[in-house]
DNA sequence: TCAGGATGCGGACTGCCGGTCCGCTTCGAT
DNA sequence: ATCGAAGCGGACCGGCAGTCCGCATCCTGA
């Protein structure tokens, strides 16, 4: 990639990031975004392909530190912790990261409407948590993926929003980890049909 | 309400059901509907408000049935029951509803993306929702509201089409109760904090 | 250093869409 | 039959995602 490339690469994500600081997931055209980073639009499309592709870098880029921690054993998050810990740890990950991210978040979410199940961001966040529902409870009646895209959620920017309204971060944590709590205990010892 | 507008009411939302049912929730522009419907654009807002509006009505005439049937005693679904069978059978029923609707839930998702908590038909169902998880478990430590929403989620259009494209209706309907049960079964016995 | 091909740039342009507006038509109460 | 109110329709507007191509910039090889 030549020098200017790269140079513009940045002054688009960073573009984006200002307006979406300064007015929320609203109104934030490409031709906007284009113009605060100083670059023509069709430099921006060249880059990112489409408005999905640039929202969808910018969270992997936001997101690039927890995908290292889960990788990196010696943390609650890593791997090597209990499952149970791990999952917990990261879902709390997850909170503190839409809190600082809402307004990403809901960008993001309108923009991959479309196969939001596509994104490689998600699909890696929904593969760990199955796989840490699946071993937490391997005798379990839950259907992990299923479990695991329901967890997930829970970050939906409009609900994450709504409960940190009333009670910020913590409250959005408390209840994230009851849901966890409560599907892992819930799965350990399925009810029995009537 | 003259007789054209009932007659024109009627005949944009019978359009609207043709149109996704032929070309699912893509490309339903509103231009698409009010020609399909025989009818000009300017009629198609006046009656509905805007995209959002149509959508909006179009679900609450589909769940009609089912806002009925959850007032009304004398089935597993209405008042008397128990709260845990209400449920059940409430989320079979939404499993149904699902199926026979994918199209439009998938549209109504995306015409409501701003405020889909305001959603008429949306608040009734999570206020539903609500009061069983709490009748159900009143002692649990689960935050009845949040956990409420996490449970619709299931109904979300994509999530849905993605389960049901492996097992049908009936794989749904045993994720949904598997979940179901599970956040029950989960909430009765909190897990202690370590 | 410099020449020339490869890479990238930019912004005018296209097609589409949600929503508005207003002169004209139709309805139905009297 | 009359007439005001209610409703109709489609041209019109502003805005947006994505395309295209003539021109500028970069950087490599000599």
């Amino acid at each position: 990639m030549r020098s200017d490339a790269t140079r513009n690469r940045e002054a688009i994500l960073r573009a984006t990031e200002e307006l979406l600081a300064a007015h929320g997931a609203e109104h934030i055209s490409l031709d906007r975004v284009a113009a605060a980073a100083g670059v023509g639009k069709g430099t921006l499309f060249r880059r990112f392909g489409s408005r999905t592709g640039l929202f969808q870098e910018l969270l992997a880029e936001r997101a690039a530190a927890l995908a290292l921690a889960i990788e990196t054993p010696g943390s609650a998050l890593g791997p090597g912790a209990p499952p149970e810990d791990r999952l917990t740890a990261f879902l709390d990950e997850l909170c503190e990261l839409a809190e600082r991210n809402l307004a990403l978040f809901a960008a993001h979410e309108r923009a991959c409407a479309e196969d939001k199940y596509r994104d490689p961001t998600y699909l890696r966040w929904h593969a760990h948590v199955t796989a840490l529902i699946a071993a937490a409870r391997p005798e379990g009646g839950l259907d992990a993926e299923f479990a695991a895209h329901a967890l997930l959620g829970s970050f939906d920017a409009d609900l994450a929003r709504h409960v940190m309204a009333d009670g910020g971060v913590a409250r959005l944590k408390s209840a994230v980890r009851g849901l966890a709590e409560a599907l892992l205990e819930g799965a350990a010892t399925p009810r029995t049909r009537r």
